[in-house]
DNA sequence: CTGTAATCGATATATTTTTATCGATATAAA
DNA sequence: TTTATATCGATAAAAATATATCGATTACAG
């Protein structure tokens, strides 16, 4: 066990760390050494304070009336999420929202790599979805235990979600991105990370219906 | 001013919801007249508690042995994110993103219709992606402004973010579902409601790395 | 009819997350 | 050199959220 892999990250800290890397990303690009926490809240519209706290998780160090040393930085957020390390992943269910994670680029940019994709549907068999071929269903295990896949992103209808999910754990599959409106039941030692888009939907109505703060 | 739109509701809680809803229709579908939050909270594997309390900011009321009447929470709930009204929208940038959000039918059913789509890309013109027509970009403030749009999803490529929302703002947008991984400025009266996928990513490697608990 | 168990609703406690405060320090200006 | 100011890092306070407790109520079994 890596001494990182068993500190805990606030799941809210997490959450924002994305966000510091871009904006500190931009000023890389643009030339600059040092940042402030100051700077990255103002960029984001939060509290400057929180930043400087969510930077503590990482080793970066900063000076004062400077900041922190932009490279350091990056290092040491892109090694808490992960982002400074190569996975292979696969993709089950290539529809709309399939089709769509396949080609954004971000993915590939931030370490995980499609390196197949598999749909129930046979006209699709064979075509490729922006370089990822797609692959029939049936050969799902195959390519999991052959290429030691870990890693499965879950775009397949309802319906489908519990029973891919459980060829996928059988196969070996050790985390499930889960995007399907379904609690999918796994081993213990299987992640599941879901996103609902509905609560997103449902957040945003409901700050609509009450008008602008 | 209506009654519910000044009531405050937690945000975890509005995210919540249409998990609950979900979980309740489907045991609408088949039947079940009444519904425990014990039912709900083990049908998501979350705890009960948090459940009652969340159920206690609709206005349905529960039997104790029996739980609530499906119907009325449905209700309830549906009113709260406020999925028993319907609002027209636009889409602006029709990508693979935009173009998998148009596809998806879960939005009209929760009273969210796309009425277009807006796109920079000439060959799109005219062009249908899921019954919803491409319309030039150009026609962007002349469309909003005669059917008095409120509400735009923007699925735009992060360089024209800003750009496209001071139109959309300019035009009377109200409210903007934000798909692209930048800060929008907007004035105080605008909704900016952003989604971002990266966090997810970001707290789904984290907990990859340190291995399922 | 009576006792039992499940559940609600309210209240209380604990935990997490955010925000505030403050001294120390490094830079820049006077 | 001295002073002023921005910033860090640590600690403290406040707010939000989650979890626990408990009496009241209702259906159901005996």
């Amino acid at each position: 066990m890596t001494d990182s892999s068993d500190k805990k990250y606030p799941v809210p800290t997490i959450r924002r760390l994305p966000s510091y890397l871009r904006v500190i990303k931009a000023l890389d690009f643009e030339g600059r050494e040092f940042v402030s926490a100051t700077d990255i809240a103002n960029e984001l519209g939060i509290d400057s304070i929180k930043v400087r706290k969510d930077l503590a998780y990482t080793e970066a160090t900063g000076k004062p009336r400077v900041g922190y040393r932009i490279t350091e930085l990056m290092h040491g957020i892109r090694s808490i999420i992960g982002w400074d390390r190569n996975s292979e992943a696969i993709l089950v269910g290539a529809g709309c929202l399939g089709s769509a994670l396949l080609g954004f680029p971000g993915f590939s940019k931030r370490g995980l790599n499609f390196v197949a994709a598999f749909d129930a549907d046979r006209e699709k068999y064979g075509t490729y979805v922006h370089e990822c071929e797609i692959k029939p269903i049936e050969e799902l295990e195959k390519f999991i235990t052959e290429r030691l896949i870990e890693i499965a992103v879950l775009t397949v209808p309802s319906f489908a979600a519990q029973q891919v999910t459980d060829r996928l754990v059988n196969a070996g599959i050790k985390g499930i991105w889960n995007f399907s409106p379904v609690r999918l039941k796994v081993p213990p030692s299987v992640v599941v990370q879901s996103e609902n888009l509905m609560s997103g939907l449902a957040v945003f109505m409901v700050r609509m219906a009450r008008g602008a703060e």
